[in-house]
DNA sequence: CTTGACATACATACCGGTTGGTATGCAAAC
DNA sequence: GTTTGCATACCAACCGGTATGTATGTCAAG
């Protein structure tokens, strides 16, 4: 039941990503009361950015009180950076790293990966975009703390794309000369551009159109030799 | 005197792109304090986001008070509004919708707007992104009319570049198979994609890194034939 | 088996500061 | 004498944060 808790928890709130394993004791009330919070504090964060979320409004949506929220995180900042890397990092490992990782066709795992994003999000995923990019660019300018463990978020994707590259290129799936730690930095770019662009407009057209021409630029890596497989 | 004052503003506030030409009285001191808090505004939704832009801060960065910014703008949004159309629009139109007008080699010119912005940039401005960029991210998802405004802004720009597109079809000088629309849309999200990472990482390497990437897809628009001038 | 000491996990009430917004005043221009 | 272009003073609402109270443990000493 708590099992299901955590399972249904980002399946809510953010239902493209898989919910990370939860790791911590399900018995405790104390958990439960803490996780609530978080939920309702991503779910603030995601709509209004962070410094718009207001504290009242996140303990207005759970039963919890303000003697609750301030006994299990020190201030609002300690509260942004649990729901940074509890909730939006670890999504960001279970959607995009680890399913990069021990694998020799990195093409066609990212193709699947971004076939099935476009083919889940709903209008209210493009509206709200990125969590990861919406926290990246409301605080990477005011907050070094926020920067900086926004940016690590971005290198462990990079490097799991990188490295999905490399292991792709021993196997004989991606072309050898390309560039892969050049080429995975620009992948997240404008991944994340183009999910940006989609949000601005709002319409799935857009997420599409974009998400295509990511797809042709993604299949161009692959090897410029005939495969002998047909 | 008054020309350099508006010459002098888009340059001091965000130097990369060049400034409209004034096409107010100059002689109305009414301009001159609406400018200046129009100059105070931008500074401040540049700096901290719409949202989170304090009208005292602004009031506090000119000599103005709150009855003067009462008596211009209706409201915060309509402040926000005549910073979006007035100063940020308008430099995009002169940094790249007219650049792009009724020219032959549309590829060569926008790896000339590419290179020259990355050349320019300060650490300052990779810090704080690209203003439409910053507002679209933030308000797209909360307000409508925020979004409409800045979803027609792109709009323009994909226009601009897919008819340059279309017209370096017809001079020879873009692949002809090319579908100038989806590109035009694509190389949009991208710049924005790359800008977008660089400032947060806050690396000029990462622009130039992704700025590499997204000329060389540029440059693979031209004709597949081997030119005949060497 | 009970009792006192201490810790945990909140709940309630309150605080000073800041927010966007307004009502009024008033000198200069037309 | 009315309108324009501000300046000043003030407002309720909300902000993040804190001080204090309290119910429910935990645990060792007697």
């Amino acid at each position: 039941m708590t099992k299901n808790f955590f399972n249904d928890r980002t399946k809510k709130l953010w239902h493209l990503w898989d919910c990370r394993p939860c790791n911590k004791n399900p018995e405790s009330d104390h958990i439960e009361t803490r996780e609530k919070i978080l939920i309702a504090a991503f779910e603030e964060i995601y709509e209004h950015g962070y410094q718009a979320a207001s504290l009242s409004n996140i303990l207005k949506n759970t039963e919890a009180t303000k003697g609750a929220l301030y006994h299990h995180f020190k201030n609002k900042k300690e509260l942004g950076y649990a729901v940074l890397d509890e909730v939006v990092c670890e999504s960001y490992m279970d959607s995009w790293i680890r399913p990069l990782e021990n694998i020799d066709d990195p093409i066609t795992v990212i193709k699947e990966l971004l076939t099935d994003y476009a083919e889940m999000a709903t209008q209210d995923d493009i509206r709200r975009g990125c969590p990861l990019h919406n926290l990246a660019q409301e605080m990477s300018p005011i907050d070094d703390d926020f920067r900086e463990r926004i940016s690590k978020a971005y290198t462990d994707w990079q490097k799991a794309i990188e490295n999905a590259f490399e292991q792709g290129k021993k196997a004989g799936n991606v072309n050898p000369s390309i560039d892969s730690k050049s080429l995975a930095l620009f992948f997240v770019a404008t991944l994340e551009g183009c999910m940006g662009m989609a949000k601005t407009t709002q319409s799935i057209t857009t997420l599409t159109c974009c998400g295509e021409a990511l797809l042709e630029r993604v299949e161009s890596l692959r090897p410029k030799f005939i495969s002998s497989e047909t």
